[in-house]
DNA sequence: TCTTTTCCTGAAAGAAACCTTAAAATAACG
DNA sequence: CGTTATTTTAAGGTTTCTTTCAGGAAAAGA
């Protein structure tokens, strides 16, 4: 479970660092809005959690590209301001809980628990791409059987169709960490993929783009 | 027994969750409509208590939603409106029962353990599916003797069937509480429910999707 | 063209998840 | 209170998935 902290009181930070890892969290820091906001779109988290008040940008500015962007990682927003109408209006553009400042560590990673705990009823639906229909229910695609990685790959791929994937982004979103010469877990099972695809007979394929990374296609 | 309570006034909140907790009951927390909406439709609760008036999305619009998505906990509903029109509105899409704000947390858990006791008269109903007939009064698949926990088990499958059912749905759903017990409780179960299943010459399997969880199959 | 880099693929090794059985612990019953 | 049935624990074996490896193919660069 990877999470990211954005705060810029950088004592407070390691400290919630620390407590967090404690409890099994794999915890990256951010200091300022832009570098938060990096980090955020990249949409490897498991959860985000936004300091409000920030240098260069704000942390609802944060929460409101990351939904511009469909970044769907829960977030949970920290201020010092307690005041009702702010806390709505973040609920709002999309953030899933509010935490007062200040707060007790302890608080903030029973919040982080509940959120990535919730039953994933919601983002289960099916996703479909040209003739392909990936049932993540059942985990399988066009009917046949998938494993859990195949599940993860394929998800990746048609949640931005027609859009160049990187390696790095494959890795980090589901092999976490930083890969180490493992760029051929990727192609093998992309291998594997496209031979999915191939029984199929989807018109829809993988095509690599040499040096960044694959695409899926139908065009 | 496990039970959400859905409320956005947290003082409230946490005083009803302290006495119902005295009482033996699991108690879940939702502060506004989304969450619970989410908690709700996981369906491993044996009651769901909802406030109508609650931020994001209202009381009833979780019971209209709970229902259209087949999800058949029993539902209590709590307002401060008392008026009449409201209470039969709210029991017409299914509400199992209705209390009025402010009430006593003594009169509550009367209404849900009334209503948890219920239900053994009224699903007792048969559940059947292809070639298999679970009779739940009797606890027998075609006429083979089972016990308490195989009948849960079984149920849970043919209440969804040709669908994954992950491992975490059941320990929570027949175990309670967060997954604690082993995965092996269910290798446990499943392995014997195969047995039966074979000696009564079903059609229906049970097949495992490694990684993700089992699925009852006749295809 | 020749070399280098990057990628593809099939097969084998390794790891993890799962199955099965039997015995121990617990609960239910008379 | 003893007996029986059910549930849980434990262990070893089995299967399947994931990773690794190695050799070859395609693209890029010299």
């Amino acid at each position: 479970m990877r999470i990211l902290y954005v705060e810029d009181a950088t004592f407070l930070a390691e400290a919630v660092k620390f407590n967090l890892e404690k409890q099994g969290f794999t915890v990256d820091l951010a200091s300022n809005g832009e570098e938060g906001l990096e980090n955020a779109l990249s949409d490897i988290y498991d959860c985000v959690v936004l300091d409000i008040m920030l240098p260069k940008l704000s942390g609802t500015d944060i929460l409101k590209r990351m939904r511009e962007k469909k970044v769907q990682t829960p977030v949970i927003m920290l201020s010092a301001l307690s005041e009702v109408e702010t806390k709505i209006s973040h609920l709002d553009h999309g953030a899933d809980d509010y935490l007062a400042k200040p707060f007790k560590t302890a608080e903030l990673v029973a919040r982080i628990k509940a959120l990535i705990r919730r039953p994933k009823n919601i983002d289960i639906s099916d996703i479909t791409y040209g003739d392909l229909v990936l049932d993540k229910t059942n985990a399988t695609l066009n009917g046949e059987q998938l494993t859990a990685k195949e599940v993860e790959i394929i998800t990746e791929f048609m949640k931005s169709p027609e859009t160049l994937i990187n390696k790095e982004h494959l890795l980090a979103k589901i092999w976490g960490e930083d890969g180490f010469g493992e760029d051929n877990y990727i192609e093998s099972y992309i291998s594997r993929i496209r031979k999915l695809l191939k029984k199929i007979h989807s018109k829809a394929r993988i095509v690599t783009i040499r040096g960044l990374g694959y695409k899926l296609t139908s065009k």
